[in-house]
DNA sequence: GGTACAAAGTGGGAAAAAGTGGGATAATAC
DNA sequence: GTATTATCCCACTTTTTCCCACTTTGTACC
């Protein structure tokens, strides 16, 4: 399962260095899409179906599951790690997450999110202001 | 249960040493996320991974979600302690908790607490100041 | 209470692993 | 043919990990 983040950079190449703990569960061959409030979303070719749960299966008729597949299916590229674990980030992805040089990787479960550092740490102030009954519970226990 | 104080502190290579009386509640591997007031929150596996089974097969394109688990997640790191009970405290989180060089450790009931010294204490003395007068109202209304 | 022994804690060295930058070659475009 | 971009690979640097030795704390027995 994949938890935790790290920090990172991207090099004048476009090359960012894919944590190690996340390669070992990815894998070095992996789908890199646009994803939501402004991340990236990395996976592996397995569980790339899994996470479309929700946008497949709804008739084409739909429009707003059109607009979704375009929005995940339709910007995915899928990028090789090189022997030294590091990706080259295409230019489209790179503007679309305005990176601007370092960034972060979260490990979400089956996913891992690329965020600009500045941005996430940003979303992250406001997230903790968010979501004090679930670190409620955790406080608790069960 | 776990109750008490132990103080400690980080050393130049970002290590904590768990003190002894926790780790025989916790066992040695950790989880450890952000928590209140820049504090930090240590659970033990056991009690983490029930947390995430709510939002384990929620689809991606639901917002609270994906906030959820970037928090419960992301945010999280899984860490294991050596072999003199010292677990290594990722730069992200010692940023976030503003941990200089001493830190407290503190039992609540089912997890524990990890601030730094300097700002527990100020925190300390302030919780004294609102207690007190709380505890003599309740005093005085018997 | 003091001494001796045992257990735990602390700091740091050294080897191994991983990360980083960049050069050279190959591919593509102009 | 030349210039630009991409790919592969190498060498250097940094980080991580493992382990050891010394210090401190705890415990038992005198």
């Amino acid at each position: 399962m994949l938890i935790g983040q790290e920090s990172g950079k991207i090099d004048e190449k476009n090359r960012i260095a894919f944590p190690k703990k996340f390669r070992k569960v990815l894998g070095n061959k992996l789908i890199i899409t646009q994803g939501f409030e402004g991340s990236l979303i990395i996976v592996s070719m397995d569980s790339w179906k899994p996470l479309l749960e929700g946008t497949e299966g709804k008739p084409l008729i739909n429009k707003e599951a059109r607009e979704t597949q375009r929005f995940l299916l339709g910007t995915a590229t899928e990028v090789e790690l090189d022997d030294k674990g590091r990706f080259i980030l295409p230019e489209y992805l790179r503007k679309y997450a305005e990176i601007q040089k370092e960034v972060v990787c979260l490990g979400i479960s089956r996913y891992v999110e690329l965020w600009d550092k500045k941005k996430w740490e940003k979303h992250n102030m406001e997230l903790i202001k968010t979501i004090e009954p679930i670190a409620q519970k955790l406080s608790e226990g069960e």
